[in-house]
DNA sequence: AGCACGCCGACT
DNA sequence: GTCGGCGTGCTC
């Protein structure tokens, strides 16, 4: 085929930045074809080159199909015009056809997925799959079907429902009597809404909308379905509370940024239940009354209902929630419906970061010190550095809010890159900060229980709140029931077959060793694998055991407990909400209790061991640490009555838990920030970690060592560390080693990157480069 | 990543 | 004699 015909290929003619010029000369005079760069869903760390014949309309950004090796795929055009670099002009081939001209993304979101893959090091096309839903990436068949026209058919999936809007009719309301007319008038009032929710608002619904039906007051059409849980219940729209002060003074300074239309970064900076929330809400409003858009990001979805329900009480269904819950199909429905500017306020995690909004003026970082805004795996980004980048590109206002802030994001506003503002108190009045009082751990013995981390005071403390009918909360960052499970008799430690780590005894559905960082189960062993005697006692607490002890210490108390095994996702909520009526007295948690559940009547907060986090050979333990203990700590007294935290610890003057005890941010962050610039760390410094495994460790630790070689050919003196065994050296049954770049900036950093990047690799090693790191392990 | 081509074992 | 295993190599 092909009328590639006399149009002998030009020697590459190209200056950089001189006029584009057509490479392909078509027979006839008739206009010539352009190059066009393409980026296409493949990790491949390139783009391509295709032709694109002048009589098709492509631009920055649109969506063209064409052809890779044999394989039809759907691309997105970065640039028009490119020439066609040191490709072989007869290599290569036509776009088959536009799919639509009009940008897929926004040109400021382009933008920044390209920035985005050049500052990981990731392929552009795995950033591209990020941000497209994965019906964009149109298989074969869909392609063959849709054709050329065929955007909207390759993007019909999901389900479909039917959706009722009242027709334009001068006719006043008075035309129906009964439920048809209320029917009318709230459709009139309210907008579209689907047939589902029409027919169960009034006991005869479906009938009054027949008739509505009929008179031509209303259509139904069909759209595709939300199915979307959070959207299954109608919100009451909510009355705006009044705002404190402080609340006021942020608002006024974020309100006059959005305003001013230009791009500004806060960081927002209040306690839990200082009220950052309608802090958001009210910018988001802000921001919609001037035309702009708002991105709202969480660190899980699941665990912010709060959060979403006050957005949709006050700026009602136009608003997108994106979360792990939803299907393809209902991602990319609402993926269109934001694209198209129907939806102008999008809620979500990390991955939201990429919705299509076309006119991003806000955006909004909750709990932004939360480190599940790190991608860990694939293109590791860090969703709200990201956020940031993007608001800046888009002249939209950033707002990161937190209890706790990021040493990062207080550096920022210590250089003036972030304007900070402060809510010093809770929002509800009479909800004053909780006493925190220390338990030395070294001092203290088990107490009555038996059990060690249920010391005197903890029980005493207990006892308390169940007199006073009040709840309590203890916070355990281990789940299972022990985390070791020892040989008496020779001493060694039952450990996972493949990850060379300590399995966990469990004891509930049925007694199990588990292996914490892959799926291994085995039933509880009856003698040591090692050397057969029957003398393996359980060592340490988790939850469980804690369970067991309370359970047995306070038989009259109603006792839950809150971790995966017991809750993922969904369920929850469901223990939460039995807190909340008061159906439990005691839970006994990990993490997920420590997050900004509102739960009034708790008093009481044990952390058992609060040096848990701090042992982990992370330069950010004790940043964790301290976040953490303050998090747990905001569960105390948020009601009428004044709430008292225990902390359990053998390191009482360790700064993250002295200066948390104290509620003294100031102090931990100054003690902070003067180690770590002392070493070099960030905020002072950047690191990347290169980390490597395979199944055979000979053949990973050589690849680490040539890796590492290499970057130390790039890198300034004394920047490249290790490489060494991770600390976890063997997970699921690869081993793994890992060397740190550790530079002064991020441009001494790049070239010992690039040079790893390129060097490719024994392709039994897995390597991943990981830019910033959230974290050391 | 896909998807080809390519070169060695058990089946109609 | 073919179907098919996944090794390796390329995609403008």
């Amino acid at each position: 085929m092909g009328a590639r015909g006399g149009g002998a290929p030009r020697p590459a003619a190209e200056a950089p930045g001189g006029a584009p010029r057509p490479v392909v000369e078509v027979p006839g005079g008739a206009a010539p074809d352009r190059c066009v760069r393409v980026a296409l869903p493949v990790p491949l760390g390139r783009t391509f080159t295709y032709r694109a014949a002048a009589s098709l309309d492509v631009r920055r950004g649109s969506r063209v199909w064409v052809e890779l090796g044999r394989r039809p795929v759907l691309g997105v055009v970065l640039e028009v015009d490119s020439g066609p670099g040191d490709v072989e002009p007869a290599r290569i081939k036509p776009i088959r056809a536009v799919v639509e001209a009009e940008p897929v993304v926004p040109e400021e979101l382009l933008e920044l997925l390209v920035e985005l893959a050049r500052y990981y090091l990731a392929p552009l096309g795995d950033v591209l799959r990020l941000a497209l839903p994965a019906v964009e990436r149109a298989r074969r068949e869909e392609l063959r079907r849709a054709g050329v026209e065929g955007s909207e058919r390759i993007a019909a999936v999901g389900r479909v429902a039917r959706r009722v809007v009242a027709v334009e009719d001068p006719r006043g309301l008075d035309v129906v009597r009964g439920q048809a007319r209320d029917l009318l008038a709230w459709l009139r009032e309210a907008g579209p809404r689907e047939v589902v929710a029409v027919a169960s608002r009034l006991s005869n619904g479906r009938r009054a909308l027949e008739r509505l039906v009929e008179l031509g007051l209303v259509r139904v059409e069909h759209v595709e379905a939300l199915a979307d849980p959070f959207f299954s219940e109608p919100v009451e729209r909510d009355v705006p509370p009044e705002l404190t002060v402080a609340q006021r003074d942020a608002f006024a300074a974020i309100a006059r940024a959005i305003d001013a239309g230009g791009p500004a970064a806060f960081l927002l900076q209040g306690v839990t239940g200082s009220g950052k929330t309608e802090v958001y809400v009210r910018a988001a409003e802000r921001a919609l009354a001037g035309g702009r858009d708002t991105l709202v990001l969480v660190p899980e979805i699941a665990l912010t209902p709060q959060l979403v329900g006050r957005f949709r009480a006050r700026l009602g269904d136009g608003i997108a929630v994106l979360h792990s819950a939803l299907g393809e199909g209902e991602r990319h429905a609402m993926w269109k419906r934001i694209r198209s500017g129907e939806l102008r306020v999008v809620v979500g995690a990390r991955s939201a970061l990429f919705a299509p909004l076309q006119r991003l003026g806000l955006v909004c970082v909750d709990e932004e010190h939360d480190a599940s805004f790190k991608q860990e795996d694939g293109v590791r980004y860090h969703a709200r550095d990201m956020a940031l980048l993007r608001a800046h590109r888009a002249g939209a206002v950033a707002v990161l809010g937190s209890a706790t802030p990021s040493l990062g994001s207080l550096a920022l506003a210590e250089q003036g890159r972030l304007e900070r503002l402060v809510l010093p108190s809770r929002a509800r009045s009479g909800a004053a900060l909780p006493s925190v009082e220390v338990v030395d751990l070294r001092r203290m013995g088990p107490g009555p229980s038996g059990e060690r981390l249920l010391t005197l005071p903890l029980h005493r403390a207990l006892e308390a709140v169940l007199r006073d009918r009040q709840q309590a909360i203890l916070f355990l960052n281990r789940r299972g029931f022990a985390p070791g499970i020892v040989c008496e008799a020779c001493g060694e430690v039952v450990v996972c077959p493949s990850c060379d780590v300590p399995l966990t005894a469990h004891r509930t559905p049925r007694p199990e060793a588990r292996c914490h960082y892959c799926d291994h189960r085995a039933p509880a062993p009856e003698a040591c694998p090692s050397c057969g005697a029957s003398a393996l006692t359980l060592e340490g607490a988790g939850t469980e055991r804690i369970q067991e002890a309370l359970e047995r210490s306070f038989p009259a108390a109603r006792i839950a407990r809150l971790d995966r095994d017991v809750a993922g996702g969904k369920r929850s909520e469901r223990v939460l909400e039995r807190m909340r009526s008061g159906e439990v007295d005691l839970l006994v948690g990990t993490q997920m209790v420590a997050k900004g559940h509102d739960l009034p009547n708790v008093t009481l907060v044990g952390v058992l061991n609060a040096d848990a986090a701090l042992a982990l050979p992370d330069f950010r333990a004790a940043e964790r640490t301290f976040q953490l203990l303050v998090q747990v700590a905001g569960r105390a007294g948020r009601g009428g009555v004044p709430g008292r935290v225990l902390v359990q610890t053998r390191n009482p003057e360790h700064p993250a838990i002295a200066c948390a005890v104290r509620h003294d941010a100031a102090s931990f962050v100054a003690h902070e920030l003067a180690d770590r610039r002392e070493l070099g760390y960030p905020p002072f410094g950047r690191l990347a970690a290169v980390r490597l495994d395979a199944v055979d460790a000979g053949r990973a630790e050589r690849e680490a060592q040539r890796l590492a070689a290499i970057a130390r050919e790039h890198a300034p003196v004394g920047a490249v560390l290790g490489p060494a065994p991770a600390p976890l050296a063997r997970l699921r049954g690869r081993h793994r080693f890992r060397f740190l770049l550790r530079c002064r900036d991020r441009a001494a950093m790049r070239p010992a990157l690039l040079a790893v990047a390129r060097a490719g690799h024994d392709p039994v090693v897995r390597v991943a480069i990981d830019v910033d790191p959230a974290s050391l392990l």
